[in-house]
DNA sequence: CTGCTTAATCAAAAAATATTGATATATTGA
DNA sequence: TCAATATATCAATATTTTTTGATTAAGCAG
């Protein structure tokens, strides 16, 4: 029992490639439409290869997909990602009949 | 402009909490109600020192709530944060009306 | 009190991520 | 063809996270 469940896993990816405030703003850019590396370069003010590092792992999660077209490359943000991240995270938060507190009985012997 | 708004920073911290293997291990635990640490142990057969790290970063994130009693510190999810982190990825997932391929304009000058 | 048990914290080491600057590749326009 | 532009990638460094092994504090049973 070493290796985890391969959805918990899968979780903990998606959930990664959100995890850092540069990736949020670049899908909160991503929001309305594509946009290509140098609109988002402009917009977020950062250094090319740091934004093409972090496209990088959105694109590695599945996020976002990019598209080539002349010396231009557009990201789009991946709504099947985001449907499973829903998923996932429906998956995690409390149940509604979720004990709140359990009276009594120790935990550990 | 060097600040990032604080609903980034806050979603980059709830996604964070979830962006580990063994946090989400812990959430999925607790799913069904408060359990202890050393329940938790047993269960992910975590070093206790390890357990209690991950156990601190859901908490400062607000995932997680924890109540003493005797020697056991219970913990559980707190369903808030769960709805939060709900709204902030209903907020970043693509909307329904984003231009997906945007012909013609280029994108830089 | 004393000795166990639960759990937090701390310091050091290890591992993973992120940033930077340079270089490489492809495309376009002159 | 040549120069300029957009982007990816790479290597080195810096930074952040994670793990591990003590150590500490608090609660409880004897």
């Amino acid at each position: 029992m070493t290796a985890t469940a391969p959805n918990i896993r899968r979780a903990a990816e998606l959930f990664h490639a959100l995890s850092d405030e540069t990736r949020v703003s670049i899908v909160e850019m991503l929001q309305n439409g594509e946009r290509c590396v140098c609109e988002l370069q402009n917009a977020l003010d950062a250094a090319q290869s740091r934004l093409s590092f972090h496209l990088k792992v959105l694109k590695d999660a599945g996020l976002v997909i990019d598209r080539k077209d002349g010396r231009w490359v557009y990201y789009a943000l991946n709504a099947d990602a985001f449907a499973e991240m829903q998923e996932a995270l429906g998956a995690l938060k409390p149940s509604r009949r979720a004990m709140p507190v359990r009276r009594g009985a120790a935990c550990c012997d």
